[in-house]
DNA sequence: CCTCAATGCTGCATCGATTGTGCAAACTGT
DNA sequence: ACAGTTTGCACAATCGATGCAGCATTGAGG
């Protein structure tokens, strides 16, 4: 039964009791003892504004109190594990502190970036993070000139506070990992590493590539030229890239670092082709984690990278109210091949 | 250099401009044709408001016009493949309509649900979105008391439109794809197909099993009981039923039909135990699709389920201004094993 | 009886943008 | 030169909630 048209206001609900809208509004808020509101008249105005359904309008409020209660969050994109594992922990330290999330996807382009966060500023967020940036500068004069406090997760910033994942451990202690466990045929090419996947342009693929360089070096076999091989993170690709490499090589590398799950899963769709025989002699690692790669008919050693850590660790920036720029790092989690990991939020489909 | 402390408003421009507020607000909109604003008097103060680095306050704008440009979209969650992919669908709509999504997630619990129900309608959301509802007579009744039109989506509801998966056709097609496939030992039990996972109060679930033990029916064989085992979503779950069905048959079963990739995670865990040989006398299947799950050391047959179609067929109804009770059914696709799919946002992690 | 303080509430301006109404000035036609 | 029209803009009310300032009423103390 629709009763009305339009929803009750405070008016509506003072003239019901009988009482001013000021009253009516410090009885259905805090500040009612303050005001010096008697309690009998708060009961009466709150079961009123049950009966009626009353309740607030945010952009009233918001207009004259100045903040929204929204926190806006910007990444990447929605469909991907990692980040998705972000959203879900931005969320629910947003409602912890009674604020609510909107979180958009800038596909990576600054264009849509810059778009994003001139439309949150719009809608008058109270705080903004941004996870990948691809402009941070452009993105922190935006919320500077706006006077709107934000952090930066994953992908660092100049102009905010950030807190990114520990790339260059993770990438570093993956490589030693593969060198490791690396079947040794005889030092042709093929005895290599290959690190493919990935922008070089971007913070978290370079910082992995830094590491993959440095732990190669320093066990004693600097990578050449076309031992890493950024081809993106589209499947396609990496798939097109693999199926080159192989072929120049003339067989599998002793190793391949795969920089993300998208490339991963061009890599698996060359890998699938090939004899199970050919796949033993070589040792596959992949950063960020899948519970699926982790029980291909191969071992693959993953990466987890802690996005609720990450989104924490925001958090905690946001909630003391300095304006520090700090730095912050969390340590990603390297899984063995065909371990059962269970997600802090694992649902259907 | 953050310049001013508050950001403009139109009447800040108006004072530089000289101009008054509200031919200011003309200006920067799309009335001022009708309103008789002369084009040089348009450009002027547009260059100032750029200038001064002017957006429009949408608090403000909502509170006068009625309206927020936001549109809510409620989801289990976040952190899978289904529903972020909805997400990432019903943001890109979104912004074609030039409306701004938010979604939240409700974690399947009613009361969560309604909360956020309730906090969009205090957002002013023009249109919302509720997938896998798991009260949709509440939710309707919320918002039919605040005037806000609504779609369903992936499970119907009474008091709207609603816009599904054809879950029977695809449970259906995929149990008979298991039953042409499975390897015949012998008449006992273990030539059964079993289904696990999910929960039979979830629509989705519930028409699923219906059609399992139809498919089943119409092949001869009606289940028994225990062959339908509803254990919910949770892998360690899962992996718990699988192993004690194996304890009681000896054995794998003929044929596994897996309600939801997160229930399959603890389905794999179980059979990653196992000897290689031991999978061959059976066959895999798994309601929802992960390009990884498809290229598993044994061969799973998987069904995709439309996320992109569905919301944009809800889209298509909210388009449609009419509020007839439509419920409209969008097809899955079944996926062959070690099948290579690109879907449509290919990114990284 | 009168002052003073405490109690319990109301009135009004305000936040920023939109929009109906009004009103000069410029221009048109006669 | 004068009525009538068009052009170009300003004024003020409005959306709903908030919070400052203030005003009756009651009670206590001298």
């Amino acid at each position: 039964m629709p009763r009305a048209s339009r929803k009750a206001t405070i008016y509506d609900i003072a003239r019901l009791s009988g009482a001013s809208a000021s009253t009516v509004s410090a009885a259905l808020g805090e500040s009612w003892r303050e005001r010096r509101i008697s309690e009998a008249t708060v009961e009466a105005i709150r079961s009123i504004a049950a009966a009626e359904g009353y309740s607030a309008n945010m952009q009233a409020r918001g207009l004259r109190k100045a903040r929204s209660g929204l926190v806006g969050m910007v990444i990447p994109l929605h469909d991907n594990r990692f980040f998705s594992s972000m959203s879900q922990s931005f969320e629910s330290f947003a409602r912890e502190r009674g604020l609510v999330p909107v979180i958009a996807s800038s596909m990576r382009e600054p264009g849509e970036e810059r778009r994003i966060v001139e439309t949150l500023i719009t809608y008058a967020v109270d705080y903004m993070f941004i996870a990948g940036a691809t402009d941070p500068d452009a993105v922190s004069a935006m919320c500077n000139a706006a006077n709107l406090r934000h952090v930066f997760v994953d992908l660092p910033g100049r102009g905010a506070p950030s807190v990114v994942s520990d790339n260059y451990k993770g990438a570093a202690d993956l490589t030693r990992r593969l060198l490791t466990d690396r079947p040794i045929s005889g030092g042709t090419c093929r005895d290599r590493l290959y690190f493919i996947g990935g922008d070089p342009g971007d913070y978290a693929s370079a910082r992995r590539i830094e590491a993959f360089r440095d732990a190669l070096t320093e066990a004693g076999s600097p990578p050449g030229p076309g031992q890493v091989i950024a081809c993106g993170y589209a499947p396609r690709s990496a798939m097109r890239e693999i199926a080159a490499l192989c072929d120049r090589l003339g067989g599998l590398p002793a190793g391949i670092l795969v920089n993300s799950l998208t490339a991963f899963e061009g890599v698996l769709g060359h890998l699938s082709g090939l004899p199970l025989e050919d796949l033993r002699s070589s040792v596959i690692g992949c950063y960020d984690y899948d519970p699926f790669a982790a029980y291909l008919q191969f071992p693959v050693h993953m990466v987890r990278q802690d996005a609720h850590g990450l989104i924490r660790e925001a958090y905690r920036i946001i909630d003391q109210n300095t304006n520090d720029l700090v730095l912050r790092t969390v340590e990603p989690q390297q899984i063995a091949p065909r371990t059962f990991y269970d997600r802090p939020f694992s649902d259907h489909g």
